[in-house]
DNA sequence: TATATTGAAGCAAACGTTTGATGACAGGAG
DNA sequence: CTCCTGTCATCAAACGTTTGCTTCAATATA
C-alpha cells in the first residue's frame, strides 16, 4: 500500500502539517521531531504524491512536448537535449508525436493542457493551431515557428542562413540547375531554407526554376519518388537540396539503383547532419543544426517563461537563432 | 484564468457536483441542466484539471516509458508503437531516456512512480534494478528482461531464435570463423541472441571461439573500434554477427575505410533491422525485430494489467515472444 | 387523502498535499 | 510576578475533482 504522510503522522502521534514541514525543510518544527520524520519517512518507504502536491502548488514539474516524428534521428537527438536538460530541473516530459498530422496535434495540445503541464515545447506542422498555441494557459516554446507577429517564443537554427550556405556551396561547386526537395508542411521552416537558397543564387546573379521546388513528406521514400520523378521529367538538373537529411538518403538511394554517383553525376546536399550522414558509404554533404543544444536551449527558455509567468506584462516574445554550419563530404565536389 | 467546475456551477446557480455529474454523462441531472451545463463550460472554455480527477480516482491515465537510448531507430520505432497505441486508450507517456546509465534508471523509476503514472514499460539496462521494479506499486511490463523467476511480464523478440537465424546464415553461407559483437549490457538480450547463435553452430556440430565473444557500446564509434582491433588481432575472422544494427554499421564503416567487401571479404550480419539498413549503399542482412508490435504488445499488456491491477492473487507474469526475421542482403553471400 | 416512489438537486467527505492562522508553553526582561 | 517574545505544534482551509448520502418536491400508488 502507498504510504501518506498522514501514515507517518499517525504512526509517530503528531499532526501531519509537522511531517509535511519536516520533510519539506520548512521551518516550524524541532530538530528532535524533523529527524524522527526524515527517519520514519525512510523506513516506511514514504513517496510523496507529486500530483496532490501540485494540486495545491499549481504546478506539475512537468513540460509537454510536441513533435511531428520520434524515428527521424533530428528529432531523437533534439527531444534527447530536451529531457535531459528537463530532468536536470527536475522536470519530467510528456511526449506526444503527432506524425504530421494537423488534428492529432491540436488533440495533444488540449491534451497536455488537461494534464496541467507547466509549459510546452511544440514543433507544429501548420498554421492552424498558431491560436490555439497562443491563447495556452502556460507558457509555450516553438521549434521552427516563427511568424511575424508571434505572441510566443521560438528557438530554430537560422534557416535562411542554412539555407543560403547550401545554396552557396552549390554555386560554389559549379552546379547551377539546382532543385528544392521540401518537406509537407508551409511551416516558416521550409520556406526560409527556400528563401536563403534563392538568395545565394541572386547574390550571383543565377536564376532559380522554381518549377523545380518539389514538395513531399519528411522521409526516404518521399526523397526517393521525388528524385525519380524530377530526374526524369527534368533530366538537366544538376543538384538537389534535400530539407532534410532524410529526404537526401531517399534521393542517394534512388541515385544509387539507377548508377548514377552523387557529387559526380549530381550533387547532393541535405540538411540536420544527422549521424547516418556521416558514414563512408553515404557521405552526404549536409547543413549541420546544433540538434543538442536546440533541445537544451528552448528547456532553459521554457523554464525561464515558466519561473515568469506570473507577470504576464513584461513578457516578450524572443526568437533565438542558433548558427547553422556547412558539412561537406562526398555528394557535393566541384564541377569542371 | 483556469475555469473550473466551480465556476460554471456559480454561474449556473447550481451546485457544482451537479456540474461535474452532468459534464460526466453520470445520471441524476435533468436533461435541460445538463445541455446547460455542457453549453455554458464549452463557452467558458472549460476543460477538466485531469490531475484534480486523478487524486480521488486515483489514476493519472499515464504510462512511464523508460528505455537507454532514443537516437538508435530501435528505440525510436518501438516508442512511437507504444506512444501511438496508448494515445489510443487516452493514455499519455512520460518517456525517460536512461542514456545506459543504471543509476538514472534507478532514479526515474523512482520518479515516475512519484507521479502516480498507472504502470511503467521499462528496457532496464541492469540486473541491480530488478528488485526496485518487482517492488513497483504499478504493474510493470519489461522490454526484453525475462528473468528465471520474474514477477512482472515481459515482452521481447524470440532472441534465441533471433541468433539461432543469424548463426545458421552465416553457416548456409559457409562462413566458419564468425565474432559477435555484443552491446554493453549482460542482459538476457544479448546473452540469449549469443545462446541461439552458438546453438546453430553446435547444430552443424562446428565451434565458435569464445574469444571472438566482443563486448561494446550499441553504437556505431564501438562497432568501428570493436571491428578494428578484432580484425587487427584475428585477422582469420571471416564473418561478424552483430547484436544491433548501429554497432554493424561502425563495422561497415571500418570495412569501407580498409576497402575491405561486406559480403565479399567478410560475412556482416545485424539485428533490428532499422530502415537505414536497406538503403542500397548499405544493403545489412540483418535479423528483424516487429518494433512497432513490440510497443503496440507491451502497452496492451500494460493496460490489462492496469485494469486487473486490485486482484493481486491472479496475476501471473507473462512472457511473450515475437517472431524475428531473417533478411538476406548484400553484407553477407554462399562462400565458395 | 395518505403513503410510497421517483428524480433532481444539494451537501459534504475524500483524495494527499501545502500553508496561513491559532494556540500552548517556556524563557527572559522589566 | 507579570508581560513579552519566540519556538514548536496543531488546526483548518484550500487545490479541483468524484461520489455516496441526504433532502425535497413532484408524481404515482393504494
Amino acid at each position: 500500500m502507498k504510504v501518506t504522510i498522514k501514515d507517518i503522522a499517525q504512526k509517530l502521534n503528531i499532526n501531519f502539517s509537522s511531517v509535511s514541514r519536516a520533510l519539506n525543510n520548512k521551518p516550524g518544527v524541532s530538530d528532535e521531531t524533523r529527524r524522527l520524520v526524515v527517519k520514519t519517512a525512510k523506513e516506511m518507504g514514504y513517496r510523496p504524491n507529486v500530483i496532490a502536491r501540485g494540486l495545491v502548488s499549481r504546478t506539475t514539474k512537468t513540460i509537454g512536448v510536441i513533435i511531428p516524428d520520434i524515428i527521424n534521428p533530428l528529432f531523437g537527438e533534439i527531444t534527447t537535449g530536451i529531457i535531459e536538460t528537463a530532468n536536470l530541473s527536475d522536470y519530467d516530459v510528456f511526449l506526444c508525436i503527432s506524425n504530421w498530422d494537423c488534428d492529432k496535434e491540436k488533440d495533444y495540445i488540449n491534451a497536455v493542457q488537461q494534464k496541467q503541464v507547466d509549459g510546452m515545447i511544440v514543433k507544429s506542422v501548420c498554421n492552424e493551431n498558431a491560436s490555439l498555441l497562443e491563447s495556452a494557459v502556460v507558457p509555450v516554446i516553438g521549434l521552427e515557428s516563427w511568424t511575424a507577429n508571434n505572441k510566443f517564443s521560438s528557438v530554430s537554427t537560422d534557416n535562411i542562413k542554412g539555407g543560403y550556405l547550401a545554396g552557396k556551396h552549390l554555386i560554389d561547386c559549379g552546379y547551377r540547375k539546382a532543385a528544392i526537395f521540401s518537406g509537407p508542411e508551409n511551416s516558416s521552416a521550409s520556406q526560409f531554407r527556400r528563401q536563403g537558397f534563392i538568395n545565394a543564387f541572386r547574390e550571383q546573379e543565377l536564376h532559380f526554376d522554381d518549377t523545380k521546388f518539389c514538395v513531399g513528406e519528411y522521409d526516404i521514400e518521399s526523397g526517393y519518388n521525388l528524385a525519380k520523378q524530377l530526374l526524369e521529367e527534368h533530366p538537366d538538373t544538376d543538384s538537389i537540396f534535400a530539407n532534410n537529411d532524410v529526404i537526401a538518403l531517399g534521393i542517394l538511394q534512388y541515385l544509387e539503383e539507377k548508377g548514377i554517383k552523387p557529387g559526380k553525376d549530381i550533387g547532393v546536399i541535405g540538411f540536420d547532419n544527422i549521424r547516418m550522414a556521416g558514414l563512408p558509404q553515404i557521405q552526404l554533404t549536409t547543413v549541420k543544426q546544433p540538434k543538442h543544444s536546440l533541445g537544451r536551449i528552448m528547456v532553459n527558455l521554457l523554464l525561464d517563461e515558466i519561473k515568469n509567468h506570473s507577470d504576464k506584462n513584461q513578457h516578450y516574445p524572443q526568437r533565438i537563432l542558433l548558427e547553422p554550419e556547412l558539412i561537406v563530404r562526398g555528394t557535393t565536389s566541384k564541377q569542371s
